[in-house]
DNA sequence: CTATAAGCGAGACGGTACGTCCCGTCTTAGA
DNA sequence: TCTAAGACGGGACGTACCGTCTCGCTTATAG
């Protein structure tokens, strides 16, 4: 989300542009996949110029994501039930569905791909969408600290790479189920690990 | 007209061929990259032409994994220690250490990252690269389950998923380190879900 | 590593690509002017890529102007009456003709116009069109020097200039007609001065 | 020169940025050439918007021409000697001059080059920078012929051309010497043509 | 002595074409 | 017969300007 000089004469972005671009790259995906989505038939069917295009996103993956975002914002919200295992199991089960949905999976896993040979979209990737979701993550963590739910001496990061990883390692690496039962596994393998041990 | 007593096939100079493409692969790959591995890059270094690089891979990715593949089979060998945890905290590092090194965190990634693009590549590296340490990771967790070290119950696919998903975790998606020290917070926080815990 | 290649070898240029693509800007220029002959409508009417004509030619205008001096070539020819005034006459007629007729006259005015901007295209413009078209017109003066027809200190390439000089002057500056009464008067006011005047 | 608008009320055309952009038009072409005087680049060397460009001039080739205009009025008068030879040869010589000069030249090629593509400019060349010239000329051919100095029935257009012509297609055709020899030499091979001779 | 409306700078916009890169296939010459 | 070399059709890339269109500011004159 390119952020400008807010008080400057002239034009100023055209919000029905950027929509316009962001639902046609959001179609594309959903319809066709991650590879159809290419700038220019994002530029040609949002009826937009390439330039305009280049002009707001560095690259196609940038303007997927952006799309993307706005796609995936509203459907995995972080609960609280006043259980940190309720709070995970019930986060990654949304995630895991999530991931296992076309196109939310599929461009996730495009937009990830891409990332490989992108660093700046890596690093739009980390910011925008992974560190949004590590923040709430670890609140998660923190109150069930505080509450006695789990070890005081856990490192917040590494307990959250321990129960994410593997749902993007099934995405992205190793094509398997991504299902409750797996994030049910996953928990009774991982969670015991974490808690609080008397 | 030249009169042309072509007896016997043309001489076997294939697997001079596949050596240097592989090793032009693996050359391009160290100094610039992954992304600068193309195709006709491979084939023009190799001193080879593309349609024996097409005969013979599939594309790019493919050509890349194999000699990745040659690259990666002696550097992370699977330790039998007796214990699984050691097992497993030697094996975890050694992938951590060369998922973290250049080139061969680099190509992993970039094959991975192309991999979503690519399904054959996505079945070539599952079949060629993941299963065959999986199948070396599962039977660590056979023995020690035997043992008795490990849970009776334990499902040892989810079980490595909670293991490596982590490093290819913060390998893909989240850049962060991937040192021996990551290494044992995981196994600290992961493996006591693991034990036999009576 | 396979030896170093010492010749060549592989396929030659297709003259059915290159056919086309003339073909194309031909008809491009004949039914829509110079302007329409962009390098993407050639490609598209050729059904050709666009790279293999960029392997081919510098840029559009120099395949406008191959596909230009195919037309040309037998449009003009340089007639051998014994006399150079009639010889001249009927050259300058047959070229203020085509100057004056579409496209041949549009595409020679694109062409010219587009060699003020690339300089390579100016260069084989001189070298491809205007020099060998010099030649013969100075054959014709050398001839006619020989034959006590033209002043014996006659400069043959001013001469020239001063004939053909004026059509140019008329095709690319100043819009009037290019008729064979326009040659008439412009030998007759020209022509006297050449002579061998006793 | 464009017309005025009405009197009601606001600012009047700003003298200064037509200053500013006919002095930005003029330098990018002394500098780098006709092709660098884009509208784009003389805006913001003019430090003006580009819709008062456009508001001034139809299109980059009128800005361009009315600075060349500014650049050339001064450089090229007609002399009236007495002699119309004379003031052929001078004024010939003056435009030879300017046209093999850096940017005159440059600029004039590059104008007549884009007026091939541009009607509007080819009117615009005609009518304001060679009509002006030509009547002139007729002039000098006119007081000739009431001197007996020239044929009585001279076509003054012609002998115009025959003068003229050549210049110009050294200048953008043929590249070759644009001197005061080459004028000599012209005028010794055209001028005894047009000449009364008893 | 304002108010209004034109001219201004800035620059975003839809477009067209550019020239490049690499893909994966096809063709040819020579060993 | 097989291989190297590389031309081919194709698709997308990211860039340069084009000429048009708002914006919000400035300013001169009409009221």
């Amino acid at each position: 989300m390119p952020s400008r000089p807010s008080h400057r004469s002239g034009p100023q972005r055209s919000e029905a542009a950027r929509q316009a671009v962001l639902a046609a790259a959001r179609q594309l995906v959903e319809e066709s996949g991650y590879g159809a989505a290419t700038v220019e038939a994002i530029a040609a069917a949002a009826g937009v110029g390439k330039p305009t295009i280049y002009r707001w996103w560095a690259n196609r993956a940038s303007v997927v994501m952006e799309a993307y975002l706005a796609m995936a914002d509203a459907e995995v919200p972080f609960p609280d039930t006043g259980s940190a295992k309720e709070d995970f199991r019930c986060h990654l089960s949304a995630v895991a569905q999530a991931m296992s949905t076309h196109p939310t999976g599929t461009a996730l896993a495009g937009l990830v791909g891409d990332a490989q040979h992108d660093p700046a979209l890596a690093k739009a990737i980390a910011a925008e969408f992974i560190e949004p979701r590590r923040v709430a993550a670890r609140q998660i963590v923190t109150r069930a600290v505080q509450r006695g739910e789990l070890r005081a001496d856990i490192d917040a990061d590494v307990a959250i790479d321990a129960l994410y990883g593997p749902l993007y390692y099934r995405l992205l690496v190793r094509p398997s189920p991504l299902n409750a039962d797996f994030v049910d596994t996953l928990i009774a393998h991982v969670y015991p690990g974490l808690i609080n041990d008397p």
